[in-house]
RNA sequence: UCGGGGAUCGUCCAAUGGCAGGACGUCAGACUCUGGAUCUGACUAUCAUGGUUCGAAUCCAUGUCCCCGAACCA
């Protein structure tokens, strides 16, 4: 990667147990289903899992998800790893999940004999029914408690073929009544007399998602599993089939990570729409340059250093989010502009004859790139008594603001001379057929005109008898609203996502010009030939984005805010329990608990505080113990807000010391003889290792005297003169840096309070 | 018996108790043989309300809003 340092929340854990050591590899993988081709959406994973697997020096597989037979194929295989290399990346090893299906198989009937599985005979219907709902338990099922050695045989006789489709399930045994759906005996194997496009018709049982790919993983020793949001659910239940199968054994089992997947605005992720679109024939397949598909992505001439570049730009995090197409956009044009060379082409040509013009033969020497890029090479552009301009560069009754030419007045021909619009010639309806233009030989190689006339512009054109006809084939966004999800899809297309101009002309340079190549037409945008239509002789262009351009943004309508879709849901569901609610009930279940809730009360707690010690069991006995040694309102205080940060989420009775030791510092920063600041380093010390509170406290360097805090403080004020200079500016924000600095200066001997006081003395004194 | 996640400029991502920062975008200017590029400047944010703290986007509490989960899909 680059010298620019990629940081995202996945790399902070990877660093993290690469640093403990719970890792000394790194090794992820790209898990696709062969259902479908792939997307800007899996671009970002697959930038991901590849770009972590470089960074760190490690490997990333690309395995096919191919358990379920009937939605699989091979065109998509083939597709799919053609776009990854596409995109840069080389596969550690390119492997399928049904390779596994022996060893997959092998564990579950060790789960069967280890009494963790068992065959379902109920069918889909009613098992649905018996799972329950998202707010009532589910009941096991009847077939739940077979015996082991009728369980082995049925799974023997379902893999030998003795029973139809849908007859029989393999499920875990796990917990009916789990809050998390996944784990209330989910599936493990389904019967399917399909073909299947890698194991043909070797099995008739095919495992579920959710048992194949905790095993692929640990199978192939991945390291980090990085999925999207979707699946956070699921691992509870990937760690479960981890564990109980035992195939991790003896080794680090993999862990799921889960991060945001992408959205973006005007356009749709889903493949199974993006199949229908394609199937409807809204496009003409999925590789159409409209598609969000890579495929669709390289044939409109993105390049895959663009792509790359995008999924940097929009970082890796946690929260669901809709990127702007602009942003794509920002990383096409900024890796062409660095790349393409520039040319002249035509879209709608206006033909102009320069009456003053009679050289023949003559050829200008255009370079490709302007200097700014500083990139050498140039093509031979003829010049001709007949030319094309555009259209649009000429106005017979210029509007406000208009540049370009108009009559009488004067524009530059790009890289030539410029010419000065003389006669518009009309045909009997009135229709601009041409313009007689006279031009100044003077001007050429960017020199004014002669009699100082203003040059109102630059426009590009083609001599009319070398340029060559070609059509260019105009894209759009393929929908017209921002979010197509919002009711029918097919509503929102935009019906002017296609405009094929068949009249358009190329400068003579680019009559060779290879499929797949990319160039910049001067003043119209980026455009590449078109590798599946163009034929030498007749080329055609796509154009893969056009240049940005601050006079068309004006005409643009404003795009409209986006909505925020009402939510039906939140209102319908029942609202969940607040926690406040769970500690009120714990205390009816549990009389222990309230009497603790009246004790608090009684030594003088809040009625906020009371019910934050009194909520369960842990908390109640560590608020006694160390009420028991402090003040009660202090001990209250460390114990709500200052224990759960040293903790980090580890429960209070998983701590390394407990509530006696915390009222033993909390006493000893009631009495002064330590202070908060202190007190809150110790802690953090008891949270990591445990200990003696006062005898930590003694072992600190005793506080800072006046003098030694003042001289430490000057010191940091001299080492940050310049922050202290933007303190007396105004900048006021930064007096906690300061106070910060000088802290970890003094090494935990000075009271920030009163360090605070004197730092802004201090500073202002200065 | 509901559970699991999430909320910071218009947009996306940072800041792991100590200067709210970067990028896209927008606006203004400079420059320019592309109304491009480049450069300069400006713009705009911690969901709300309390609390803890010398100091809170960050810790605690209460509330609000959003997403995910009840395929023999992945």
């Amino acid at each position: 990667m680059t010298a620019r340092e990629r940081t995202d929340f996945i790399r902070d854990i990877i660093d993290e147990d690469l640093r403990t050591g719970r890792h000394q590899r790194v090794a992820t993988r790209f898990p696709p289903e062969p259902n479908g081709y792939l997307h800007i959406g899996h671009a970002k994973s697959i930038c991901l899992n590849f770009g972590i697997a470089q960074d760190y020096g490690g490997t990333c597989n690309l395995r096919y998800d191919d358990t379920n037979p009937t939605k699989e194929d091979v065109e998509y295989v083939e597709s799919i790893e053609a776009d990854v290399r596409w995109l840069g990346f080389a596969p550690t090893a390119v492997l399928f999940s049904a390779d596994y299906f022996p060893r997959m198989y092998e564990l579950a009937e060790k789960l069967v004999t280890d009494g963790k599985a068992y065959v379902c005979d109920l069918d889909d219907e009613q098992i649905r029914v018996y799972r329950g709902s998202l707010t009532e338990p589910g009941k096991p099922s009847p077939w739940r408690d077979r015996s082991v050695a009728e369980n082995l045989d049925l799974l023997r006789r379902m893999k030998a073929g003795e029973f139809p489709d849908g007859a029989r399930t393999l499920r875990a045994k796990i917990d009916l009544e789990s809050p998390n759906m996944k784990m209330r005996d989910p599936l493990l194997y389904r019967i399917r007399h399909a073909h299947h496009h890698r194991t043909g018709d070797g099995w008739c049982i095919y495992p579920m998602y959710d048992y194949a790919h905790p095993l692929e993983d640990a199978i192939e020793d991945i390291t980090h599993s990085i999925c999207t949001l979707e699946f956070e659910n699921n691992r509870e239940l990937y760690d479960w089939v981890i564990e109980h199968t035992g195939v991790s054994a003896g080794k680090v089992a993999p862990h799921q990570y889960e991060f945001a997947r992408l959205s973006l605005d005007y356009t749709m992720m889903s493949k199974r729409k993006l199949l229908l679109i394609v199937q409807e024939g809204h496009v003409s397949g999925w590789d159409d340059p409209r598609m969000p598909t890579i495929a669709g992505m390289r044939r409109r001439g993105y390049s895959p250093e663009a792509i790359r570049a995008f999924a940097d730009l929009i970082g890796v995090a946690k929260a669901n989010s809709t990127v702007d197409v602009g942003k794509l956009e920002f990383c096409v044009r900024d890796d062409l502009n660095a790349s393409a060379p520039r040319v002249m082409a035509v879209l709608r040509p206006l033909e102009v004859e320069v009456t003053t013009y009679d050289a023949t033969g003559e050829v200008i020497d255009a370079p490709y790139f302007p200097a700014d890029v500083g990139k050498p090479g140039s093509r031979p552009v003829p010049m001709a008594r007949t030319i094309y301009i555009e259209q649009d560069d000429f106005q017979a009754e210029p509007e406000a603001g208009y540049t370009r030419l108009a009559p009488g007045r004067t524009v530059r021909l790009r890289y030539g001379a410029c010419i000065t619009c003389d006669e518009v010639v009309r045909d009997a309806d009135g229709a601009i057929v041409k313009l007689r233009c006279s031009h100044h030989a003077e001007s050429v190689g960017g020199k004014p005109p002669a009699d100082g006339r203003k040059v109102w512009g630059v426009i590009h054109w083609v001599a009319a008898d070398s340029s060559v006809p070609v059509e260019v084939r105009l894209y759009d966004r393929l929908f017209k609203v921002a979010r197509p999800d919002d009711g029918d899809f097919r509503d929102n297309l935009n019906p002017g996502s296609l405009e094929v101009i068949t009249g358009a002309r190329v400068e003579a340079s680019l009559a060779t010009a290879a499929p797949g190549s990319r160039w910049q037409f001067e003043r119209l945008g980026y455009f590449a030939v078109d590798t599946v239509d163009s034929k030498p002789g007749a080329l055609v262009w796509n154009r893969i984005v056009t240049l940005r351009d601050g006079w068309a943004k004006k005409d643009e309508v404003a795009a409209p805010a986006v909505e925020k879709k009402a939510s039906a849901r939140a209102a319908t569901r029942p609202k969940s329990k607040s926690p406040a609610e769970y500690r009120a009930e714990a205390r009816v279940r549990d009389p222990e608990l309230a009497a603790a809730h009246d004790r608090a009360l009684a030594k003088g707690l809040t009625a906020e505080q009371a019910d934050l010690v009194s909520g369960d069991r842990d908390t109640m006995t560590w608020f006694d113990a160390a009420s028991a040694v402090a003040t009660p309102g202090s001990a209250a205080r460390w114990l709500i807000n200052e224990v759960p940060r040293v903790a980090e989420g580890r429960e209070l009775n998983a701590l390394p010391f407990d509530g006696a030791a915390l009222g033993a510092l909390v006493q000893l920063i009631d009495a002064g003889t330590i202070t908060g600041t202190a007190g809150k380093d110790i802690l953090a010390e008891l949270a990591k290792s445990g200990g003696d509170p006062v005898a930590l406290a003694k072992s600190r360097a005793p506080a800072a005297d006046a003098g030694a805090l003042a001289a430490i403080i000057d010191d940091v004020i001299a080492k940050n003169a310049d922050k202290a200079a933007q303190y007396r500016a105004g900048k006021t924000g930064l007096l906690g840096f300061f106070v910060g600095q000088v802290v970890k200066a003094a090494a935990g001997t000075a009271d920030p309070a009163s360090a605070k006081a004197l730092i802004e003395q201090r500073l202002a004194a200065g």
